[in-house]
DNA sequence: AGACCTTGTTACAAAACGTTACAAACCGTT
DNA sequence: AACGGTTTGTAACGTTTTGTAACAAGGTCT
Protein backbone atom coordinates (compact mmCIF):
# COMPACT_ATOMS: atom_id res chain seq x y z
CA UNK A 1 0.00 0.00 0.00
CA UNK A 2 2.24 2.81 -1.49
CA UNK A 3 1.61 6.32 -0.86
CA UNK A 4 0.21 8.01 -3.98
CA UNK A 5 3.04 8.98 -6.59
CA UNK A 6 2.36 12.43 -7.91
CA UNK A 7 2.40 11.73 -11.63
CA UNK A 8 -0.04 10.11 -10.59
CA UNK A 9 -1.88 8.31 -13.99
CA UNK A 10 0.34 6.26 -15.12
CA UNK A 11 -1.99 4.99 -17.70
CA UNK A 12 -3.12 7.78 -20.33
CA UNK A 13 -6.88 9.03 -19.38
CA UNK A 14 -8.23 7.26 -22.35
CA UNK A 15 -11.54 8.37 -24.50
CA UNK A 16 -14.52 10.34 -22.39
CA UNK A 17 -17.11 9.74 -20.56
CA UNK A 18 -19.18 10.60 -23.51
CA UNK A 19 -17.69 7.97 -25.36
CA UNK A 20 -17.60 5.19 -23.46
CA UNK A 21 -20.32 2.07 -23.48
CA UNK A 22 -21.36 -0.10 -20.64
CA UNK A 23 -19.89 -3.21 -20.82
CA UNK A 24 -22.96 -4.69 -21.44
CA UNK A 25 -23.60 -5.28 -25.46
CA UNK A 26 -26.66 -2.90 -24.89
CA UNK A 27 -25.88 0.11 -27.35
CA UNK A 28 -24.39 3.54 -25.54
CA UNK A 29 -25.32 3.96 -22.76
CA UNK A 30 -22.66 6.75 -21.48
CA UNK A 31 -23.25 8.47 -18.15
CA UNK A 32 -24.09 12.09 -18.91
CA UNK A 33 -21.27 13.28 -16.30
CA UNK A 34 -21.61 17.00 -17.51
CA UNK A 35 -24.93 17.14 -16.87
CA UNK A 36 -24.58 15.76 -13.57
CA UNK A 37 -21.93 17.63 -12.55
CA UNK A 38 -24.53 20.85 -12.52
CA UNK A 39 -27.17 19.60 -10.17
CA UNK A 40 -24.30 17.06 -8.02
CA UNK A 41 -21.36 18.14 -5.89
CA UNK A 42 -18.71 16.11 -7.55
CA UNK A 43 -15.87 15.27 -5.36
CA UNK A 44 -12.92 13.13 -6.96
CA UNK A 45 -11.22 10.27 -5.06
CA UNK A 46 -7.61 9.49 -5.32
CA UNK A 47 -6.54 5.78 -3.86
CA UNK A 48 -3.49 3.58 -4.06
CA UNK A 49 -3.20 0.09 -4.48
CA UNK A 50 -5.43 -1.84 -1.73
CA UNK A 51 -7.03 1.31 -0.56
CA UNK A 52 -11.06 0.70 -0.25
CA UNK A 53 -13.54 3.50 -1.70
CA UNK A 54 -15.62 1.77 0.94
CA UNK A 55 -16.07 -1.07 3.05
CA UNK A 56 -19.12 -2.96 3.76
CA UNK A 57 -20.72 -1.98 6.97
CA UNK A 58 -19.81 1.58 6.22
CA UNK A 59 -22.55 3.79 5.77
CA UNK A 60 -24.28 4.12 2.21
CA UNK A 61 -23.65 7.94 1.16
CA UNK A 62 -22.62 7.97 -2.52
CA UNK A 63 -22.28 5.51 -5.58
CA UNK A 64 -18.75 6.08 -7.38
CA UNK A 65 -17.84 6.69 -11.54
CA UNK A 66 -14.32 4.96 -11.57
CA UNK A 67 -12.37 7.64 -13.29
CA UNK A 68 -9.28 6.08 -13.43
CA UNK A 69 -6.80 3.32 -12.73
CA UNK A 70 -9.15 0.11 -11.62
CA UNK A 71 -10.97 -1.57 -8.70
CA UNK A 72 -12.26 -4.74 -7.71
CA UNK A 73 -15.32 -5.24 -5.59
CA UNK A 74 -15.82 -7.90 -2.75
CA UNK A 75 -18.64 -9.53 -1.11
CA UNK A 76 -17.63 -10.96 2.46
CA UNK A 77 -19.46 -13.19 4.79
CA UNK A 78 -19.43 -12.95 8.59
CA UNK A 79 -17.26 -16.10 9.14
CA UNK A 80 -14.67 -14.56 6.95
CA UNK A 81 -14.99 -15.85 4.23
CA UNK A 82 -13.95 -13.53 0.62
CA UNK A 83 -15.44 -13.16 -2.96
CA UNK A 84 -14.04 -10.89 -5.43
CA UNK A 85 -17.45 -10.26 -7.72
CA UNK A 86 -16.42 -7.86 -9.81
CA UNK A 87 -13.78 -5.53 -11.75
CA UNK A 88 -13.87 -2.32 -12.50
CA UNK A 89 -12.52 0.37 -14.56
CA UNK A 90 -13.01 3.87 -15.87
CA UNK A 91 -16.55 4.59 -16.84
CA UNK A 92 -18.09 1.98 -14.97
CA UNK A 93 -20.14 2.69 -11.82
CA UNK A 94 -19.23 1.13 -8.14
CA UNK A 95 -21.81 1.59 -5.34
CA UNK A 96 -25.22 0.87 -7.09
CA UNK A 97 -25.79 -2.55 -5.40
CA UNK A 98 -25.71 -0.85 -2.16
CA UNK A 99 -28.78 1.60 -2.75
CA UNK A 100 -31.68 0.53 -0.56
CA UNK A 101 -29.45 0.13 2.03
CA UNK A 102 -28.17 2.05 5.40
CA UNK A 103 -24.76 0.39 4.69
CA UNK A 104 -23.10 -0.90 1.74
CA UNK A 105 -22.54 -4.76 1.61
CA UNK A 106 -19.61 -5.16 -0.16
CA UNK A 107 -15.82 -3.22 -0.61
CA UNK A 108 -14.47 -1.40 -3.78
CA UNK A 109 -10.86 -1.26 -3.62
CA UNK A 110 -8.66 -0.23 -5.48
CA UNK A 111 -5.53 -2.45 -7.50
CA UNK A 112 -3.55 0.31 -8.53
CA UNK A 113 -3.31 4.00 -8.18
CA UNK A 114 -7.24 5.02 -9.02
CA UNK A 115 -9.66 7.63 -9.12
CA UNK A 116 -13.23 7.66 -8.52
CA UNK A 117 -15.40 10.23 -9.02
CA UNK A 118 -18.00 10.70 -5.94
CA UNK A 119 -21.71 10.93 -6.96
CA UNK A 120 -23.46 11.45 -3.36
CA UNK A 121 -26.76 9.41 -3.85
CA UNK A 122 -29.26 11.84 -2.56
CA UNK A 123 -28.07 14.63 -5.13
CA UNK A 124 -28.32 12.26 -8.19
CA UNK A 125 -32.08 10.94 -7.24
CA UNK A 126 -32.42 15.08 -7.09
CA UNK A 127 -30.70 15.20 -10.01
CA UNK A 128 -33.08 12.80 -11.55
CA UNK A 129 -35.74 15.27 -11.75
CA UNK A 130 -33.58 18.11 -13.31
CA UNK A 131 -31.88 16.30 -16.14
CA UNK A 132 -33.58 14.15 -18.46
CA UNK A 133 -32.81 10.36 -19.05
CA UNK A 134 -30.25 10.33 -15.66
CA UNK A 135 -32.88 7.90 -13.40
CA UNK A 136 -33.79 5.71 -16.69
CA UNK A 137 -29.68 5.79 -17.02
CA UNK A 138 -29.52 4.58 -13.40
CA UNK A 139 -31.99 1.89 -14.13
CA UNK A 140 -30.33 0.63 -17.23
CA UNK A 141 -27.03 0.60 -15.71
CA UNK A 142 -28.75 -1.33 -12.40
CA UNK A 143 -30.29 -4.16 -15.28
CA UNK A 144 -27.01 -4.29 -16.97
CA UNK A 145 -25.04 -5.08 -13.84
CA UNK A 146 -27.37 -8.04 -13.13
CA UNK A 147 -26.97 -9.08 -16.42
CA UNK A 148 -23.05 -8.89 -16.46
CA UNK A 149 -23.09 -11.05 -12.91
CA UNK A 150 -25.40 -13.56 -14.65
CA UNK A 151 -23.55 -14.09 -17.56
CA UNK A 152 -20.33 -14.67 -15.06
CA UNK A 153 -22.68 -16.93 -13.39
CA UNK A 154 -23.02 -18.87 -16.54
CA UNK A 155 -19.42 -18.81 -16.88
CA UNK A 156 -17.99 -20.36 -13.51
CA UNK A 157 -21.26 -22.75 -13.85
CA UNK A 158 -20.49 -24.35 -17.46
CA UNK A 159 -16.65 -24.02 -17.97
CA UNK A 160 -13.67 -25.42 -16.71
CA UNK A 161 -10.69 -23.75 -14.88
CA UNK A 162 -8.40 -23.26 -18.46
CA UNK A 163 -11.78 -22.44 -20.09
CA UNK A 164 -12.60 -19.69 -17.21
CA UNK A 165 -9.66 -18.23 -17.43
CA UNK A 166 -9.79 -17.74 -20.89
CA UNK A 167 -13.02 -16.27 -20.75
CA UNK A 168 -11.75 -14.00 -18.34
CA UNK A 169 -8.74 -12.75 -20.55
CA UNK A 170 -11.55 -12.14 -23.15
CA UNK A 171 -13.49 -10.08 -20.79
CA UNK A 172 -10.49 -7.84 -19.82
CA UNK A 173 -9.31 -7.43 -23.82
CA UNK A 174 -12.66 -6.21 -24.69
CA UNK A 175 -13.15 -3.83 -21.68
CA UNK A 176 -9.14 -2.42 -22.69
CA UNK A 177 -10.30 -2.27 -26.29
CA UNK A 178 -13.89 -0.21 -25.15
CA UNK A 179 -11.08 2.52 -23.49
CA UNK A 180 -9.25 2.44 -26.51
CA UNK A 181 -6.21 0.76 -25.36
CA UNK A 182 -4.93 -2.43 -26.79
CA UNK A 183 -7.12 -5.53 -26.52
CA UNK A 184 -3.84 -7.30 -27.84
CA UNK A 185 -1.25 -6.46 -25.05
CA UNK A 186 -2.50 -5.30 -21.68
CA UNK A 187 -1.42 -5.46 -17.89
CA UNK A 188 -3.49 -7.31 -15.50
CA UNK A 189 -4.09 -5.27 -12.88
CA UNK A 190 -4.92 -7.50 -10.50
CA UNK A 191 -3.55 -10.26 -8.24
CA UNK A 192 -3.52 -14.20 -9.44
CA UNK A 193 -5.61 -14.24 -6.30
CA UNK A 194 -7.61 -11.96 -6.72
CA UNK A 195 -8.37 -13.56 -10.67
CA UNK A 196 -8.74 -16.71 -9.04
CA UNK A 197 -11.12 -15.73 -6.01
CA UNK A 198 -13.10 -14.16 -9.17
CA UNK A 199 -12.94 -17.10 -10.75
CA UNK A 200 -13.90 -19.75 -8.40
CA UNK A 201 -10.38 -21.16 -8.14
CA UNK A 202 -7.27 -21.20 -6.35
CA UNK A 203 -4.22 -19.18 -7.48
CA UNK A 204 -2.13 -22.16 -8.43
CA UNK A 205 -4.61 -23.24 -10.36
CA UNK A 206 -4.81 -19.84 -12.31
CA UNK A 207 -0.90 -20.07 -12.65
CA UNK A 208 -1.32 -23.41 -14.22
CA UNK A 209 -4.39 -22.66 -17.19
CA UNK A 210 -2.39 -19.52 -17.59
CA UNK A 211 1.17 -21.42 -18.25
CA UNK A 212 -1.20 -23.82 -20.62
CA UNK A 213 -2.59 -21.25 -22.36
CA UNK A 214 0.96 -19.86 -22.96
CA UNK A 215 1.87 -23.55 -24.10
CA UNK A 216 -1.06 -23.54 -26.75
CA UNK A 217 0.54 -20.99 -27.73
CA UNK A 218 -2.54 -18.79 -27.51
CA UNK A 219 -1.44 -16.37 -25.28
CA UNK A 220 2.33 -15.23 -24.17
CA UNK A 221 2.18 -14.54 -20.71
CA UNK A 222 4.61 -13.36 -18.02
CA UNK A 223 3.62 -12.34 -14.31
CA UNK A 224 1.22 -9.60 -15.11
CA UNK A 225 1.52 -8.62 -18.49
CA UNK A 226 -0.36 -10.62 -21.09
CA UNK A 227 -0.17 -10.59 -24.92
CA UNK A 228 -3.07 -12.42 -26.67
CA UNK A 229 -1.08 -14.73 -29.71
CA UNK A 230 -4.20 -16.57 -30.88
CA UNK A 231 -7.74 -14.81 -30.52
CA UNK A 232 -9.90 -17.43 -32.39
CA UNK A 233 -8.00 -20.13 -29.85
CA UNK A 234 -9.41 -17.99 -26.96
CA UNK A 235 -12.20 -17.74 -28.53
CA UNK A 236 -12.77 -21.22 -28.83
CA UNK A 237 -11.87 -22.23 -25.58
CA UNK A 238 -14.13 -19.93 -24.00
CA UNK A 239 -16.83 -21.02 -25.75
CA UNK A 240 -17.30 -18.07 -28.48
CA UNK A 241 -18.88 -16.05 -25.82
CA UNK A 242 -16.70 -12.46 -25.52
CA UNK A 243 -15.96 -10.49 -28.28
CA UNK A 244 -13.23 -8.38 -28.82
CA UNK A 245 -12.68 -5.81 -32.10
CA UNK B 1 -45.57 -30.25 -20.22
CA UNK B 2 -49.18 -30.85 -18.86
CA UNK B 3 -52.21 -28.70 -19.37
CA UNK B 4 -53.25 -26.54 -16.35
CA UNK B 5 -55.23 -27.83 -14.12
CA UNK B 6 -58.87 -26.51 -13.42
CA UNK B 7 -58.26 -26.66 -9.77
CA UNK B 8 -55.14 -24.42 -10.15
CA UNK B 9 -53.38 -23.58 -7.02
CA UNK B 10 -52.37 -26.78 -5.31
CA UNK B 11 -50.56 -24.62 -2.46
CA UNK B 12 -52.56 -21.89 -0.64
CA UNK B 13 -52.06 -18.07 -1.87
CA UNK B 14 -50.30 -17.13 0.87
CA UNK B 15 -49.30 -14.03 2.75
CA UNK B 16 -50.95 -10.71 1.03
CA UNK B 17 -48.75 -8.79 -1.60
CA UNK B 18 -48.51 -5.96 0.99
CA UNK B 19 -46.52 -8.25 3.68
CA UNK B 20 -44.12 -9.20 1.37
CA UNK B 21 -40.28 -8.37 1.98
CA UNK B 22 -37.89 -8.68 -0.74
CA UNK B 23 -35.58 -12.02 -0.34
CA UNK B 24 -33.20 -9.18 0.75
CA UNK B 25 -33.01 -8.14 3.99
CA UNK B 26 -33.66 -4.57 3.18
CA UNK B 27 -36.27 -4.36 5.14
CA UNK B 28 -39.97 -3.95 4.04
CA UNK B 29 -39.98 -3.34 0.24
CA UNK B 30 -43.29 -4.75 -0.67
CA UNK B 31 -44.44 -3.89 -4.14
CA UNK B 32 -47.57 -2.08 -4.38
CA UNK B 33 -49.24 -3.46 -6.67
CA UNK B 34 -52.65 -2.43 -6.35
CA UNK B 35 -51.36 1.45 -6.69
CA UNK B 36 -49.96 0.06 -10.22
CA UNK B 37 -52.90 -1.73 -11.00
CA UNK B 38 -54.59 1.86 -11.31
CA UNK B 39 -52.41 3.05 -14.19
CA UNK B 40 -51.10 -0.08 -15.77
CA UNK B 41 -53.15 -2.88 -17.26
CA UNK B 42 -52.03 -6.35 -15.66
CA UNK B 43 -52.67 -9.55 -17.86
CA UNK B 44 -52.52 -12.83 -15.10
CA UNK B 45 -50.64 -15.55 -17.31
CA UNK B 46 -51.09 -19.06 -15.82
CA UNK B 47 -48.15 -21.74 -16.47
CA UNK B 48 -47.71 -24.95 -16.50
CA UNK B 49 -44.60 -26.90 -15.75
CA UNK B 50 -42.29 -26.77 -17.85
CA UNK B 51 -43.95 -23.30 -19.73
CA UNK B 52 -41.76 -20.16 -20.46
CA UNK B 53 -43.08 -16.92 -19.60
CA UNK B 54 -40.22 -15.35 -21.91
CA UNK B 55 -37.69 -16.84 -23.53
CA UNK B 56 -33.75 -15.19 -24.78
CA UNK B 57 -34.57 -13.42 -27.96
CA UNK B 58 -38.10 -12.24 -27.87
CA UNK B 59 -38.64 -8.65 -27.81
CA UNK B 60 -38.59 -7.37 -24.35
CA UNK B 61 -42.37 -6.11 -23.29
CA UNK B 62 -42.82 -6.40 -19.63
CA UNK B 63 -41.96 -7.47 -15.98
CA UNK B 64 -43.45 -9.93 -14.47
CA UNK B 65 -45.11 -10.44 -10.60
CA UNK B 66 -44.82 -13.85 -9.81
CA UNK B 67 -48.31 -14.50 -7.78
CA UNK B 68 -48.09 -18.34 -7.21
CA UNK B 69 -46.02 -21.16 -7.97
CA UNK B 70 -42.60 -20.67 -8.98
CA UNK B 71 -40.18 -20.12 -11.29
CA UNK B 72 -36.43 -20.54 -12.83
CA UNK B 73 -34.70 -18.10 -14.80
CA UNK B 74 -31.91 -19.48 -17.13
CA UNK B 75 -28.92 -18.22 -18.96
CA UNK B 76 -28.02 -19.59 -22.14
CA UNK B 77 -24.66 -19.19 -24.36
CA UNK B 78 -24.63 -19.50 -27.96
CA UNK B 79 -23.04 -22.31 -28.18
CA UNK B 80 -25.64 -24.59 -25.77
CA UNK B 81 -24.33 -24.03 -22.25
CA UNK B 82 -27.58 -23.39 -19.61
CA UNK B 83 -27.19 -22.12 -16.36
CA UNK B 84 -29.77 -21.55 -13.93
CA UNK B 85 -29.34 -18.35 -12.38
CA UNK B 86 -32.22 -18.51 -9.35
CA UNK B 87 -35.33 -19.14 -8.43
CA UNK B 88 -38.47 -17.25 -8.26
CA UNK B 89 -41.46 -17.18 -5.83
CA UNK B 90 -44.63 -15.17 -5.23
CA UNK B 91 -43.60 -11.76 -4.56
CA UNK B 92 -40.65 -11.68 -6.72
CA UNK B 93 -40.21 -9.98 -9.89
CA UNK B 94 -38.96 -11.09 -13.19
CA UNK B 95 -37.58 -9.83 -15.74
CA UNK B 96 -36.16 -7.04 -14.69
CA UNK B 97 -32.77 -8.12 -15.30
CA UNK B 98 -33.65 -7.08 -19.45
CA UNK B 99 -34.55 -3.84 -19.26
CA UNK B 100 -33.28 -1.58 -21.82
CA UNK B 101 -32.23 -4.36 -23.93
CA UNK B 102 -34.75 -4.84 -27.30
CA UNK B 103 -35.31 -8.59 -26.38
CA UNK B 104 -34.91 -10.50 -23.33
CA UNK B 105 -31.59 -12.02 -22.24
CA UNK B 106 -32.83 -15.11 -20.50
CA UNK B 107 -35.44 -17.50 -19.77
CA UNK B 108 -38.06 -17.72 -17.39
CA UNK B 109 -39.55 -21.36 -16.77
CA UNK B 110 -42.44 -22.48 -14.72
CA UNK B 111 -41.44 -25.37 -12.50
CA UNK B 112 -45.02 -26.00 -11.76
CA UNK B 113 -48.52 -24.71 -12.09
CA UNK B 114 -47.94 -21.36 -11.58
CA UNK B 115 -48.67 -17.64 -12.70
CA UNK B 116 -47.36 -14.29 -13.11
CA UNK B 117 -48.73 -10.70 -13.24
CA UNK B 118 -47.64 -9.29 -16.43
CA UNK B 119 -46.74 -5.39 -16.19
CA UNK B 120 -45.71 -4.19 -19.50
CA UNK B 121 -42.85 -2.25 -19.33
CA UNK B 122 -43.69 0.81 -20.92
CA UNK B 123 -46.82 1.44 -18.68
CA UNK B 124 -45.03 0.61 -15.81
CA UNK B 125 -42.57 3.58 -16.86
CA UNK B 126 -45.59 5.63 -17.09
CA UNK B 127 -47.04 5.03 -13.78
CA UNK B 128 -44.24 5.77 -12.03
CA UNK B 129 -44.87 9.54 -12.76
CA UNK B 130 -48.40 9.08 -10.92
CA UNK B 131 -47.22 6.62 -8.52
CA UNK B 132 -45.23 7.68 -5.32
CA UNK B 133 -42.39 5.23 -4.43
CA UNK B 134 -42.47 2.85 -7.69
CA UNK B 135 -39.70 4.49 -9.63
CA UNK B 136 -37.61 4.03 -6.32
CA UNK B 137 -38.90 0.81 -5.49
CA UNK B 138 -37.67 -1.01 -8.83
CA UNK B 139 -34.18 0.82 -8.45
CA UNK B 140 -34.21 -0.71 -5.16
CA UNK B 141 -35.78 -3.94 -6.76
CA UNK B 142 -33.01 -3.81 -9.10
CA UNK B 143 -30.07 -3.17 -6.22
CA UNK B 144 -31.43 -6.38 -4.44
CA UNK B 145 -31.40 -8.65 -7.02
CA UNK B 146 -27.70 -7.11 -7.73
CA UNK B 147 -27.24 -8.37 -3.81
CA UNK B 148 -28.90 -11.66 -4.17
CA UNK B 149 -26.85 -12.54 -7.52
CA UNK B 150 -23.46 -11.61 -5.60
CA UNK B 151 -24.26 -13.57 -2.43
CA UNK B 152 -25.00 -16.39 -4.47
CA UNK B 153 -21.19 -15.55 -5.78
CA UNK B 154 -19.86 -16.01 -2.68
CA UNK B 155 -21.34 -18.69 -1.73
CA UNK B 156 -20.29 -20.83 -5.42
CA UNK B 157 -16.74 -19.41 -4.67
CA UNK B 158 -16.54 -20.55 -1.25
CA UNK B 159 -18.59 -23.52 -0.43
CA UNK B 160 -17.56 -26.78 -1.11
CA UNK B 161 -20.83 -29.09 -3.24
CA UNK B 162 -22.14 -30.52 0.54
CA UNK B 163 -21.94 -27.01 2.08
CA UNK B 164 -23.39 -25.32 -0.98
CA UNK B 165 -26.66 -27.42 -0.83
CA UNK B 166 -27.04 -27.02 2.90
CA UNK B 167 -26.99 -23.07 1.96
CA UNK B 168 -29.61 -23.79 -0.87
CA UNK B 169 -31.56 -25.96 1.79
CA UNK B 170 -31.45 -22.83 4.22
CA UNK B 171 -31.87 -20.46 1.27
CA UNK B 172 -35.33 -22.17 0.25
CA UNK B 173 -36.52 -22.26 3.82
CA UNK B 174 -35.99 -18.85 4.83
CA UNK B 175 -37.94 -18.09 1.41
CA UNK B 176 -40.59 -20.01 2.44
CA UNK B 177 -40.54 -18.64 5.70
CA UNK B 178 -41.50 -16.06 4.43
CA UNK B 179 -44.31 -16.63 2.52
CA UNK B 180 -46.03 -18.08 5.92
CA UNK B 181 -44.95 -21.63 4.92
CA UNK B 182 -43.15 -23.83 7.05
CA UNK B 183 -39.22 -23.61 7.07
CA UNK B 184 -38.74 -27.18 8.24
CA UNK B 185 -40.80 -28.71 6.00
CA UNK B 186 -41.14 -28.59 2.31
CA UNK B 187 -41.27 -29.14 -0.88
CA UNK B 188 -38.17 -28.60 -3.50
CA UNK B 189 -39.96 -27.39 -6.94
CA UNK B 190 -36.90 -27.72 -8.89
CA UNK B 191 -35.51 -31.26 -10.32
CA UNK B 192 -32.20 -32.32 -9.15
CA UNK B 193 -30.48 -31.11 -12.17
CA UNK B 194 -32.01 -27.59 -11.74
CA UNK B 195 -30.53 -27.47 -8.75
CA UNK B 196 -27.52 -29.15 -9.82
CA UNK B 197 -27.14 -26.33 -12.37
CA UNK B 198 -27.62 -23.46 -10.00
CA UNK B 199 -24.96 -24.84 -7.65
CA UNK B 200 -22.31 -25.33 -10.07
CA UNK B 201 -22.58 -29.04 -9.56
CA UNK B 202 -23.73 -31.76 -11.25
CA UNK B 203 -27.12 -33.67 -10.63
CA UNK B 204 -25.57 -36.81 -8.85
CA UNK B 205 -23.16 -34.19 -6.48
CA UNK B 206 -26.46 -33.30 -5.34
CA UNK B 207 -27.86 -36.67 -4.68
CA UNK B 208 -25.09 -37.59 -2.97
CA UNK B 209 -24.99 -34.56 -0.85
CA UNK B 210 -28.17 -34.63 -0.01
CA UNK B 211 -27.70 -38.02 1.48
CA UNK B 212 -24.82 -37.06 3.57
CA UNK B 213 -26.98 -34.35 4.78
CA UNK B 214 -29.54 -36.97 5.17
CA UNK B 215 -26.70 -39.49 6.67
CA UNK B 216 -25.39 -36.48 9.21
CA UNK B 217 -29.19 -36.48 10.43
CA UNK B 218 -29.24 -32.64 9.54
CA UNK B 219 -32.41 -33.20 7.08
CA UNK B 220 -34.70 -36.24 6.10
CA UNK B 221 -35.48 -36.65 2.38
CA UNK B 222 -37.04 -38.12 0.02
CA UNK B 223 -36.81 -37.08 -3.29
CA UNK B 224 -38.53 -33.64 -3.39
CA UNK B 225 -39.77 -33.51 0.33
CA UNK B 226 -37.50 -32.23 3.07
CA UNK B 227 -37.53 -32.18 6.30
CA UNK B 228 -34.85 -30.14 8.23
CA UNK B 229 -34.05 -32.06 11.43
CA UNK B 230 -30.76 -30.19 12.52
CA UNK B 231 -31.19 -26.37 11.72
CA UNK B 232 -27.94 -25.43 13.41
CA UNK B 233 -26.16 -28.06 11.75
CA UNK B 234 -27.04 -26.99 8.42
CA UNK B 235 -26.07 -23.37 9.32
CA UNK B 236 -22.58 -24.19 10.55
CA UNK B 237 -22.26 -26.15 7.46
CA UNK B 238 -23.72 -23.08 5.15
CA UNK B 239 -21.36 -20.55 6.87
CA UNK B 240 -23.84 -20.01 9.22
CA UNK B 241 -24.91 -17.38 6.42
CA UNK B 242 -29.06 -17.18 5.50
CA UNK B 243 -31.02 -16.69 8.27
CA UNK B 244 -34.56 -18.92 9.23
CA UNK B 245 -36.63 -18.10 11.86
C1' DA C 1 24.01 -3.69 -3.29
C1' DG C 2 21.89 -6.80 -0.10
C1' DA C 3 18.17 -8.50 2.80
C1' DC C 4 13.52 -9.23 2.98
C1' DC C 5 8.91 -9.82 1.54
C1' DT C 6 5.36 -10.52 -1.71
C1' DT C 7 3.85 -12.66 -5.83
C1' DG C 8 4.02 -16.06 -9.15
C1' DT C 9 5.42 -20.74 -11.01
C1' DT C 10 5.96 -25.65 -11.07
C1' DA C 11 6.04 -30.62 -9.58
C1' DC C 12 4.03 -34.10 -7.17
C1' DA C 13 0.49 -36.16 -4.12
C1' DA C 14 -4.24 -36.13 -2.49
C1' DA C 15 -8.96 -35.02 -2.52
C1' DA C 16 -13.04 -33.55 -4.58
C1' DC C 17 -15.99 -33.89 -8.05
C1' DG C 18 -17.45 -35.68 -12.58
C1' DT C 19 -18.48 -39.78 -15.57
C1' DT C 20 -20.46 -43.75 -16.55
C1' DA C 21 -23.48 -47.28 -15.79
C1' DC C 22 -27.28 -49.23 -13.81
C1' DA C 23 -31.19 -49.90 -10.62
C1' DA C 24 -35.12 -48.13 -8.24
C1' DA C 25 -38.87 -44.99 -7.64
C1' DC C 26 -42.23 -42.14 -9.62
C1' DC C 27 -45.54 -40.22 -13.17
C1' DG C 28 -48.86 -40.19 -16.51
C1' DT C 29 -51.16 -43.09 -19.72
C1' DT C 30 -53.33 -46.91 -21.32
C1' DA D 1 -52.40 -53.09 -13.01
C1' DA D 2 -49.11 -52.76 -16.53
C1' DC D 3 -46.36 -49.90 -19.54
C1' DG D 4 -42.80 -46.57 -21.08
C1' DG D 5 -40.56 -42.45 -19.99
C1' DT D 6 -38.45 -39.57 -16.71
C1' DT D 7 -36.27 -38.53 -12.49
C1' DT D 8 -33.54 -39.86 -8.72
C1' DG D 9 -30.18 -42.70 -6.10
C1' DT D 10 -25.89 -45.49 -5.73
C1' DA D 11 -21.45 -47.20 -6.78
C1' DA D 12 -17.00 -47.89 -9.21
C1' DC D 13 -13.83 -45.52 -11.61
C1' DG D 14 -11.43 -41.22 -13.94
C1' DT D 15 -10.30 -36.61 -14.40
C1' DT D 16 -9.84 -32.22 -12.77
C1' DT D 17 -8.77 -29.39 -9.36
C1' DT D 18 -6.64 -28.58 -5.12
C1' DG D 19 -2.98 -28.87 -1.41
C1' DT D 20 1.70 -28.78 -0.30
C1' DA D 21 6.02 -27.42 -0.82
C1' DA D 22 9.93 -25.68 -2.87
C1' DC D 23 11.75 -22.35 -5.74
C1' DA D 24 12.14 -18.14 -8.77
C1' DA D 25 11.31 -13.45 -9.95
C1' DG D 26 10.23 -8.71 -8.66
C1' DG D 27 9.75 -4.95 -5.51
C1' DT D 28 10.92 -2.42 -1.49
C1' DC D 29 13.56 -0.92 2.14
C1' DT D 30 17.76 0.05 4.35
Amino acid sequence: MTALASDFHAAPVGKPYASLALADHSGDMAIDIEAIREHVPVRRCKHGAGQGVYHAGQPFQAIYLVHAGSYKVCELADDGREQVTGFRMRGELIGMESIGLKAYSSDAIALEDSEVWELPYPAVLRACLHVPDLQAHITLALAAEIRGDRSWMLMLGTLAAERRVAAFLLDVAARYARLGYSARHFILRMSRMDMASFLALKHETVSRALSRLHGLNYIDVQRREVRVLNLDGLRGMAGASAAVN
